[in-house]
DNA sequence: CAAATTTGACCCGC
DNA sequence: GCGGGTCAAATTTG
């Protein structure tokens, strides 16, 4: 369990080491770029605003060259650094697809006029459930030539108010039934703010329904080593509107020694098959996998919460199934 | 009643 | 022509 990895990724460890440490780099300045912004008066001495967004745009620039030397890398020369992580807007070829009708006449029911996406980023990963935060909306399903299994098709549920065209492909897996393969096509473009993944259970994903849960409620995560691991909850359960919270949480006075004193540290908590990348900021934590895979980001807020926050929301699932 | 799912039709790439 | 991805009307669900 746990298996993940980039498609089409090689044997190109080294560059992929460079460019995980570069993006562990430039999201280390990212984030003293936001305390500076959100706190311009405490600079502390260190790097001004600017050279921290010199330094974020070299790391993109430099963690883009790495993977791009990867023979398969999926990352693709229109992900330009202006691009990167900024949910750039729909990245629809020619926007011609804004909505749901598009009909075309002299076509039966409308249907065509749609283009296949061949060039979109692909990630697959393999997990016990097919919940990983974000909301999704199921529009087809086919049956697979030899497979038992049909594949499950599902788009983001922000694709027609936000232009998100993020897809995933949800399957059984031949072998392994209650394992599901799921195939992330594309990133999410829009500004969801996922839930708290649902902890494993021993029912079967696969026979219920997917219904987005529009409940972002609140589990309340709290370290326990007795527990398994309900830590994603903390930052990715967070409503829009409850946003500005972590702006005043931001503007308390409490130091980074106060609130790291009382809590336990992340290798206590960390699963063996990850490995974690210190930062500055002793209550946060770059992870990767074991292959050297970028997973997140770990961090940990004053009640000793824990939230993650990365690119690739099925790691939720992966780390803590 | 709005949103999600189902499902047959349609389209594209190979 | 086939297999797979997507559309959208019909149906279901909450």
């Amino acid at each position: 369990m746990g298996t993940f990895w980039v498609e089409g990724s090689s044997s190109t460890n080294s560059s992929k080491s460079r460019a995980i440490r570069e993006l562990v780099d430039g999201r280390e300045s990212a984030i003293r770029l936001k305390t500076l912004l959100c706190k311009p008066s405490g600079n502390n001495g260190s790097l001004s605003a600017d050279e921290l967004v010199v330094k974020i745009l070299r790391s993109f620039t430099e963690s883009l060259s790495a993977l791009s030397s990867c023979e398969h890398s999926e990352v693709r020369e229109d992900m330009s650094p202006q691009m990167v992580g900024f949910g750039s807007g729909c990245d629809d070829q020619g926007s011609e697809h804004s909505g749901e009708s598009r009909k075309r006449p002299g076509l039966k029911d409308g249907r065509g006029c749609y283009k296949r996406r061949k060039e979109s980023e692909t990630f697959t990963t393999i997990s016990s459930t097919k919940d990983d935060g974000h909301a999704w909306r199921k529009y087809g399903q086919k049956d697979i030539l030899n497979s038992t299994f049909p594949r499950c098709y599902f788009r983001c549920t922000h694709k027609h108010d936000q232009g998100c065209r993020a897809t995933k492909q949800v399957q059984k897996m031949e072998d392994d039934p209650k394992v599901y393969q799921i195939t992330y096509i594309g990133n999410h473009t829009c500004r969801e703010i996922t839930r708290a993944p649902q902890m494993i259970t021993d029912s079967d994903p696969w026979e219920s329904s997917y219904p987005p849960s529009r409940n972002n409620s609140d589990t309340k995560p709290l370290i326990n080593s007795q527990q398994s691991f309900p830590l994603c909850s903390a930052r990715n359960s967070i409503k829009k509107e409850e946003e500005p919270a972590l702006v005043k949480e931001d503007t308390t006075t409490t130091t980074t020694s106060d609130l790291t004193d009382n809590l336990p540290s992340f290798d206590s908590i960390l699963p063996p098959e990850l490995m974690g990348f210190e930062s500055s900021d002793p209550t946060a934590m770059y992870l990767s996998c074991a292959d050297g895979s970028p997973h997140g980001f770990l961090d940990m807020d004053p009640m000793g919460r824990l939230g993650f926050d990365g690119e690739f929301p099925f790691y939720e699932n992966v780390l803590f199934s």
